[in-house]
DNA sequence: CCCTCCATGTAACTAGTTACATGATTAC
DNA sequence: GTAATCATGTAACTAGTTACATGGAGGG
C-alpha cells in the first residue's frame, strides 16, 4: 500500500509553463492566469505560493528578491534547466479528457422539479455569463494583437477554441429560450 | 474563525436529484451517472456511498434492504419530503460559473516548447476523444428516444447542449489541423 | 472452475477553495 | 488621509481520486 504515484500535479506545470516564458513573481503569475487564460486555466494564491516554494525545493526554479521594487519584497522566480526539462517531458504526455461539470445541466436533469419561470431565469442568467465571457475574450484578443507575440505562437488557436465553444453555448441559450417562448 | 458556510456540496444534490425520480441503490446511481450524464456530471463510488449515509443521517433519504435481490445486500434509497424540499430550494438558486479546465489549452499556452509533430499528435488525440464522445452521445440519445420520457422533460436540451459544444470542439480540431497542414 | 457482472464500501491520499492576515506604495 | 493596488502568504476546510477489499450471482 505505497504512495499513489499516478496523479500528477498540473498546477505545478501551469506555473512552470508561465515561468518558461520569463522570470516572474507569484503576483505576476496570478495576473497572467487571470488576464490571459481565465476561462480554461487559473490558480489562486493559496495554490501559487506553496507550489513556488516546492518547485524551488525541487530545484525546478530558483528565486531572488527584486531589488528594483524597493521595500516591496517582490520575489522573482526563474525556471532552471531541470525545470525546463521536466516541463518539456510533461508537455509530450498525451492529454486525457477531464470531466467538465456543468451545474446548469445538472439542474436541468432534475427539470421536473423546476417551473418554467425558474428555468427561464436560469438559462437567461447563464446566457448573460456567456455573453460577458465573450466580451472578456474580445478584450484578451485585442490586448494580444497590440503586442507582437513571438512569445505566444499558439495564442490564436486558444482564442479560437474559446470563441467557438462560447458561441456554441450562446447559440444553445438562444435556441432553448426560443423553445421556451413557444 | 468559524466554519466555512458558503460552500455547498453539489454531489449531494446530484444524488438527491436522481433519487427524486424514484428509489434507487448506490449502484443504480453510479449507472445513471455513467450512462445518462457522463459528460457533464458523474460521481465515483467513493463519493456516492458516504454521501448516501450522510443524507440518511440528515433525514433527507431513507433506506431499506432490497429483499427481491436475495442475498445480494442491495440497499434501496428513497427521498423523503425533507429531502425533496431541500432539493427544490437548491434548484432555485442561481448557477454560478465554474472553471472549465482544459489541459490541452494549457499545453498550447506553452506551445513554444512543443514541436509541430507533438502538437499535431495532441490535437489529433483530442479530436479522437471528441469524436468518441459524439458517438456516445448518439447512443444516449437513441436509448432515451426508445423510452417515453415523462420522467425527463428537459432531456432534449441537455442532449442539444452536449451536441453543440462537442461539435464546436470538433470544428475547432478540424480548423487547427488544416492550419497546421499549411 | 473461472470470469464477468452485481453490489457495497474504505484508506490514503491529492487538489482546490474560502477566508483571512500583513504590510508597503501609489493615486486622488 | 483614505482607497486601491502591489505583494506575499497561511489556516482550515471541502472535494475528489486512486486503489483496493470483500463477497454473492450467473453464464459458459
Amino acid at each position: 500500500m505505497g504512495t499513489l504515484m499516478s496523479r500528477i500535479n498540473k498546477s505545478q506545470y501551469a506555473i512552470l509553463g508561465w515561468l518558461s516564458k520569463g522570470p516572474m513573481s507569484g503576483y505576476d503569475l496570478k495576473q497572467q492566469f487571470a488576464q490571459v487564460t481565465p476561462f480554461h486555466w487559473s490558480e489562486s494564491n493559496a495554490q501559487i505560493y506553496p507550489i513556488l516554494k516546492k518547485l524551488e525545493q525541487d530545484g525546478l526554479v530558483s528565486s531572488r528578491l527584486d531589488e528594483s521594487s524597493g521595500a516591496r519584497n517582490r520575489r522573482i522566480y526563474i525556471i532552471t534547466s531541470e525545470g525546463l526539462d521536466k516541463l518539456e517531458d510533461w508537455l509530450k504526455q498525451p492529454v486525457e479528457p477531464a470531466q467538465q461539470r456543468e451545474e446548469l445541466l445538472l439542474k436541468l436533469t432534475m427539470g421536473e422539479h423546476l417551473d418554467d419561470h425558474s428555468l427561464k431565469d436560469h438559462i437567461e442568467h447563464y446566457h448573460t455569463q456567456i455573453k460577458q465571457q465573450l466580451s472578456t475574450l474580445k478584450v484578451i484578443e485585442s490586448r494580444n494583437l497590440q503586442q507582437n507575440s513571438d512569445t505566444h505562437p499558439y495564442f490564436g488557436m486558444i482564442i479560437d477554441f474559446a470563441k467557438m465553444t462560447l458561441r456554441a453555448k450562446d447559440q444553445w441559450c438562444q435556441h432553448v429560450l426560443s423553445q421556451l417562448a413557444s
